[in-house]
DNA sequence: CGCTTCGCTGAAAATCCTTACAGCACGGTA
DNA sequence: TACCGTGCTGTAAGGATTTTCAGCGAAGCG
């Protein structure tokens, strides 16, 4: 059997109570009291139980992170940054994966969270109305990675800015005709990054005097497969792009994939640019649009542990993206363009 | 002020013990006694503290995870189906990422999930005896993925055949000098498949009459940048190998890189197959080994959960690898081929 | 020297459930 | 009719902490 506080109490000398400060390095405990405190939890290889202490405190130690896939290369990055600060504070990370728009609802619903954590971050989804009503119901200090929203703490990039420094760079080189292959505004997951990334884009164009052509902007899901086959569509155009911006990094893959299979070069006849700067990128020689992620999901969960500690008014945070050029839009001496 | 299960006994006019049985769905109430109860809680939005139900029941409705890292693909892969089949079931997910040899240390000596989950699944590591030693003492099902030990639930590929796949599936196409590069046997992680994956090559080379030669065998320490370093090295050898394994795809994307660096050709001139398929390999066009990962996970969760239920003796399942023959080993219609 | 303050400690209430056990009404059995 | 089992329900005892409040001795102050 386990020992208990009162095991702990009896063999020091002592009330619980005294153990229970002590142990949690309260003040107002004597040091000569706390060290035979220490010395009998050592000795009885006591650790408090943190169910019992979580009922009697009214504080979880819990913090709640809703993911909508946790097998993506960029939400497994999120997440290991984020258990990486909390685990430090001694904090507790209840994963919810939410997987599809099924278990989205699900969630919003149900709130498995209620009544056990201290604060939700949730990543990279646009919320709606619902939802967050939903979340405030909760009345926890709420923290949005890639999104953000009036009263919830936020963390993020400037997608509108981001999307403009890719195709700035692709107007730089001398491309005038420029695809977008892009996901779904209209996705049930409702992702926020595609809007903006849009926006952006049109936004570069008409500050270079071009007519945005709807029929260059593609959807392709956010993965390898679909920007393949938008990049297959837009190869079919009449007149071809000369450049394509992906709006991720897995889309640019399928892109170049489709430009290859088609006899193209990459960058000669088509230039690619993506976004994230995916690990694999630097392997495939993608251009691509950096974003700190790592760094957004310690900034989130370092603020929202702030706000624990001294409730403090919400705080949007904008990091910075950086370009990051390589051989998928200048030719360079780059693997593929030398075979 | 949320609701407590003492307001749900007085709308619904019974007992809380009547509204603990009726919630938990349990036997031995009415049927009638159940609705008015469901709809009391409903009426006043309750869900019961999950924190006093485990401390008054001593369950605590939590799985414990270890992994070494979680931004990898394969382990966020894991954790990604592990954490669906938990919360199917209502259990959450404790997650702990050890993130160094410091990290796994920290670990094993303050166990921090200790009074505080169900049982644990450790991802991937080979313990040492004092790691066995501390899981132990939890007295919990221990589930272990990618590796086993008697006593533990397990369930993992057999790597040693897998390996003997990859260097027969080389040997077939007429290679005779193959070379691997795996991860280090010493590392302070200490991961289980190094150990297996190198068996299983010499194994398979003894196996075809030919002789092990151990300058063919290099680290690549499951990187890219490593593979492509162990690659270089190889590439220097007097008489350079004309296929290689390497114990990852990781590695083998490195390895292809410093190849096609060189100015050599893939599969022409030298051959490479990696291990896991990655979710990028099909798009790098690797000949891989492909391993169930999700499958493990839904697999070790599934019977920890089977054991929580009822107590079983542990059980040890070995899932099937499947050798995926691409262009890297088997000249094809492939992109880079192609260009 | 008497009174306050301070530093420390302990008793006990509070946290919100689960569950063993007792009990009650009712129908069935001998 | 007396008794017994069955099906529900309630009472109350935990479960292991945290935290409030009271209290005690010693030190500081005038």
């Amino acid at each position: 059997m386990a020992a208990s506080i009162e095991d702990v109490a009896k063999l020091a000398g002592v009330s619980i109570a005294t153990v229970s400060r002590s142990l949690r390095g309260l003040p107002d405990v004597a040091a000569t009291t706390r060290d035979k405190v220490l010395a009998a939890a050592r000795e009885l290889d006591y650790v408090a139980s943190p169910f019992a202490a979580r009922l009697a405190s009214g504080r979880s130690s819990t913090v709640g992170i809703v993911v909508p896939f946790v097998h993506r290369w960029f939400f497994a990055e999120v997440l290991g940054a984020v258990e990486a600060v909390l685990s430090q504070a001694g904090y507790d990370l209840l994963l919810h994966n939410l997987g599809s728009s099924e278990g989205r609802e699900r969630f919003f619903t149900v709130l498995p969270v209620r009544k056990r954590v201290d604060a939700v971050i949730i990543v990279s989804l646009a919320l709606t109305e619902d939802e967050v009503e939903a979340l405030n119901t909760l009345e926890l200090p709420i923290g949005m990675l890639g999104a953000a929203h009036p009263g919830f703490f936020s963390v993020r990039i400037d997608d509108v800015t981001a999307a403009k420094q890719a195709v700035n760079h692709l107007l730089s080189l001398g491309h005038t005709r420029i695809a977008l292959i892009g996901g779904d505004t209209d996705d049930p997951m409702r992702f926020t990054p595609p809007h903006h990334r849009l926006t952006g884009y049109e936004q570069a164009l008409r500050a270079a005097d071009l007519t945005v052509d709807h029929s260059l902007e593609r959807l392709g899901y956010f993965t390898v497969e679909g920007g393949e086959a938008a990049m297959l569509e837009l190869l079919g155009l009449p007149e071809r792009p000369t450049a394509v911006f992906a709006e991720s990094d897995e889309m640019a893959y399928g892109a170049m994939r489709a430009i290859r299979r088609a006899g193209l070069r990459v960058p000669e006849d088509i230039g690619v640019i993506g976004f994230d700067d995916h690990s694999t990128a630097a392997l495939l020689d993608l251009t691509t649009i950096r974003q700190p992620v790592a760094e957004q999901g310690v900034r989130i969960a370092a603020a929202l542990l702030a706000s624990l500690h001294d409730p403090i008014e919400p705080t949007d945070l904008v990091l910075d993206t950086e370009l990051v050029i390589r051989g998928s839009t200048v030719k360079a001496a780059s693997v593929y363009a030398e075979s």
